[in-house]
RNA sequence: GGGUGAUUAGCUCAGUUGGCUAGAGCAUCUCGUUUACACCGAGGAGGUCAGAGGUUCGAGUCCUCUAUCACCCACCA
């Protein structure tokens, strides 16, 4: 017998672990119903559960169990990143407080550290992810260091080194002094920020600046080749200026980047230290120097600034130049965008570094017969539908992006990752995913820099189908590799890749980039992508204001998994924000708890001593309709990708058809064999959305074998009777007595049937609209708006009305006139299709015989 | 500076290919605890669908512009 109240702790632990002893996570061999493959998008390592993974997964698993009730071959493949910069960055700060830092330390150290860190709270996001009800299939659980991974990581490297696609020079990067290492375009933000712009005189010119202390090298003057202001210069004409230390040789440099509408149209450049600047001296071939160091301290050019720490030589050069009068003046309210590194919001200072760069412009890929660059690639298999985004209009971020894209610079300083398979000796270059075999004497060193997370991210589609232990054998090629993979041949490329829209230019991008080239297949045939979870107030839940969060740790024991993923996927649609509450995650533990209650009372209610599902009253020839369409409102949700309707479908099913009217009816006329068969039936659908109170109820209700495995359900056969009244007829009928007996205090309206043929339920109507069996004695007719029969109040009911059925009438009016107003137009009758017009007569007619009932119980009234 | 999305009841949102007399839940108001459920039931009130034009027999829905909000992208010193 089950608890009066759902009590989801008590349950949800026990039925995931009965799911996975099933094995129903694992996919099923059998692909004859077809295949559906999904790869998790992977949580760091060392993470915690929040409620941004519980949409995700939410989605996915709701995906996967419908797919795998389907009896597709479904797999869904769990895994976790080993998140370089993140992890680098929390080791690093350890390593802080116990006055030490990863150099003292060495890097074998600092490696096997990390390591041993992220093995031991490397379960804990595992473990909060079956929390959730996530059915993904833990034997084939991935980790983006395991031993495969890194070998398949070089391999691509080594593949795409050798077509010339990965090269390594000297650029300007997006450097991040606090972590010392360089980040890519995509990891900075940039923030706008009230600063100081000063104007010097530097020689005859005025420049201005927000960055005084990287003037210290300066010695090229830069201005637009169409100012007439300084077109008594010439390209290259040099001239002598007093700057910071005194006169320095200058030479005027024109260059069209230059906006002539900013300040004087006129400025020195930093090449070392800004993107343009760098672009600049570039095209013209000029010296670069170095002026800040990697760790953001002043160098050697700086004079006796040296050693100064970024702010202290600003102040100090400002002071410098007005010394000398060179300050002309400072703008305070200069709104200036600095860049800063998105992970841990320091400030990023551009420098040049060796680096290494995927070049995304070489036509080097074949793809469909042609040599293609991976830009061109990345482009076409969106524009020819071989992956779809949803929803579509992300087509145009994503195309904008890769119009705008630039190589893409790989190589990180930090030790946490994959080292870059490169090895150098005395000028030579060693490039292979093995190190240099004759290396008896140690002198090859490797590249001590790692790869980009997202390198090895990219390749998530099909890395996590690969045999573990062919994948670990550094003697097979990369194609004999995904050949003997029997999982990548079965499951790739996989049907879906579901993750949020903030990520799609790192994630999706470089997946669609990464795997087209080393597989020549697209990883995914569809991109579903949501958004943002938010406060109530739409916020974003952030961990300085601790109370704007919804901690799912805490919310699932209280309310229940299920109650969580319903209020996650009901209002959710894809590509949008959507906003979490805990009144919202109430509404759908009722609901679940409704649920729980239905299933109580039927599992009360005596046997059916016919034993048979037999449709016999307008109830059921009702409820069966309203299940048949119900399944069809499901799965059209489904395929489309649009869980909400699939949720509010379900929802309003069992509370409004099921239980208020189905039920309700059903305790004057049982039919408990079919009321549960519709009910187990209605767990099979709901089962996706809402896996652990659908699992509890099927056993408690003795369904056959676990929910999980179910077929999913087809409509029922459901022959219309002449015999039963509609149902609907006798809704209309209650609702209608309800409402007049809401009206009127202590009422009781007496239904006289008559002859009509709704005197064959006049028990249940009687029963639904808590009518009095009691004929009054001088009785008030009213004509029912609904029915062709008379309902009876007692003489001192009868002050009801007037403002009722007045309202009522002038409702109806209003629908006549606009009905007629339609159909004495004739553009109308002439253009529009003749079913609408059909329709829109018989509604009229309605609204007529409508009218003339109301106004005939106004007349019976008035009369009083 | 360029781009994308949103704007429907106090709040959170539905509203398919134009057919609407615009729906639901929460909150609110009235009534009700006879054994499935008060995490409940019944009934009611509440909206000029952001604004202005346009297309159409017909616009919440399609088009244009405007306003407000949110987000993304960009090398203005």
């Amino acid at each position: 017998m089950l608890d009066k109240v759902y009590k989801p702790q008590d349950y949800e632990d026990q039925i995931y672990q009965k799911w996975q002893d099933s094995s129903a996570f694992v996919p099923s061999d059998d692909q004859s119903k077809g295949v559906f493959s999904i790869p998790m998008p992977p949580p760091n390592a060392t993470g915690v559960l929040h409620i941004g993974h519980c949409l995700m997964l939410a989605i996915q698993d709701s995906l996967v169990r419908y797919n795998r009730m389907q009896g597709k071959s479904t797999l869904w493949i769990p895994g976790t990143d080993h998140a370089g910069l993140a992890t680098n960055a929390v080791i690093e700060k350890q390593l802080a407080e116990q006055g030490t830092n990863k150099y003292e330390l060495g890097r074998e150290a600092f490696v096997k550290r990390t390591k041993e860190f992220v093995e031991n709270s490397r379960g804990t996001i595992n473990e909060q992810i079956k929390l959730m009800g996530a059915s993904c299939d833990w034997s084939r659980e991935r980790y983006t260091f395991d031993p495969a991974m890194n070998q398949i990581v070089s391999r691509v490297f080594v593949k795409m080194y050798h077509d010339g696609l990965i090269y390594r020079g000297h650029r300007i990067v997006n450097w991040d002094p606090n972590l010392m290492t360089n980040v890519s375009d995509d990891e900075v933000e940039h923030i706008l920020e009230k600063a100081n712009l000063y104007y010097f005189k530097f020689g005859p010119f005025v420049i201005s600046t927000a960055r005084p202390e990287t003037k210290f090298g300066d010695k090229y003057i830069v201005v637009h080749p169409d100012d007439p202001r300084y077109q008594d210069y010439q390209h290259r004409q040099e001239l002598e200026v007093e700057w910071i230390f005194g006169k320095t040789k200058i030479t005027v440099i024109k260059d069209s980047a230059i906006d002539m509408e900013f300040g004087t149209g006129a400025m020195t450049i930093t090449p070392w230290h800004d993107a343009l600047d760098f672009e600049i001296a570039v095209r013209h071939d000029l010296d670069k120097e170095q002026v800040i160091d990697f760790d953001g301290k002043m160098l050697g050019i700086a004079g006796e600034c040296q050693g100064m720490t970024i702010l202290e030589a600003r102040e100090r050069v400002v002071e410098i130049l007005d010394h000398k009068g060179l300050l002309v003046k400072v703008d305070p309210n200069y709104q200036h965008s600095i860049a800063i590194n998105s992970r841990n919001k320091g400030i990023i200072e551009p420098q040049i570094r060796l680096q290494w760069f995927v070049d995304v412009n070489r036509k080097a890929i074949d793809w469909k017969g042609q040599k293609q660059s991976l830009k061109e690639v990345m482009q076409v298999v969106i524009r020819d539908h071989s992956i779809e985004i949803i929803p579509e209009y992300f087509d145009k971020t994503y195309f904008a992006w890769i119009d705008n894209l630039k190589d893409w610079c790989i190589s990180r300083q930090i030790w946490w990752g994959h080292q870059i398979p490169v090895w150098y000796r005395e000028g030579q270059i060693y490039v292979d995913t093995v190190p240099p075999k004759d290396d008896d004497k140690g002198q090859w060193e490797q590249d001590p820099d790692t790869l980009d997370t997202w390198f090895s991210s990219g390749l998530w589609s099909w890395s996590t189908l690969i045999d573990q232990e062919l994948g670990a054998d550094s003697n097979l090629s990369l194609d004999q590799l995904l050949e003997m993979s029997s999982d990548y041949q079965k499951y790739h490329p996989v049907s879906l890749l579901e993750t949020g829209y903030d990520i799609i230019f790192f994630w999706v991008a470089r997946m669609i980039l990464m795997t087209t080239y080393s597989t020549g297949q697209i990883p995914f045939k569809k991109v579903y992508l949501h958004g943002l979870v938010r406060t109530k107030s739409g916020k974003k839940m952030s961990k300085s204001d601790p109370s704007t969060i919804i901690d799912p740790l805490e919310v699932v024991p209280e309310y229940g998994a299920d109650a969580l993923r319903l209020a996650m996927l009901v209002g959710l649609s894809p590509g949008s924000d959507s906003k979490i509450y805990l009144e919202k995650i109430a509404k759908h533990r009722n609901f679940c708890n409704k649920l729980w209650n239905v299933a109580r009372y039927l599992e009360s209610l005596p046997a059916d001593k016919k034993q048979d599902a037999s449709i016999r009253s307008s109830h059921d020839y009702y409820i069966v309709q309203r299940l048949n369409q119900l399944m069809v409102e499901v799965n059209a949700g489904f395929e489309s990708y649009n869980l909400s309707v699939v949720g509010q479908s379900l929802e309003s099913f069992l509370w409004d058809d099921f239980a208020d009217w189905y039920i309700e009816a059903s305790k004057v006329e049982a039919n408990p064999t079919l009321a549960r068969a519709i009910l187990l039936e209605y767990l099979k659908l709901l089962h996706p959305l809402a896996p652990f109170i659908t699992e509890v109820i099927w056993l408690e209700l003795g369904g056959q074998g676990l929910l999980i495995s179910a077929n999913w359900p087809k409509t029922w056969p459901s022959h219309a009777s002449s015999q039963v009244v509609d149902f609907g007829r006798i809704r209309a009928l209650v609702e209608e007595v309800r409402s007049i007996n809401a009206e009127l205090e202590n009422s009781e309206v007496y239904i006289d049937f008559g002859d009509s043929d709704l005197a064959s339920v006049g028990l249940l109507v009687r029963s639904l609209a808590g009518v009095s069996d009691q004929r009054p004695d001088q009785p008030v007719v009213l004509k029912s708006v609904t029915s062709n029969l008379d309902l009876l109040l007692g003489l001192n009911q009868a002050k009801y009305l007037d403002q009722k059925l007045k309202a009522k009438l002038a409702r109806e009016e209003k629908a006549k006139k606009s009905l007629e107003t339609r159909l004495e137009n004739e553009s109308y009758l002439d253009k529009a299709p003749a079913e609408k017009i059909v329709e829109t007569k018989q509604d009229l007619a309605k609204t007529k015989l409508n009218i003339d009932r109301l106004t005939a119980q106004i007349g019976q009234l008035a009369e009083l």
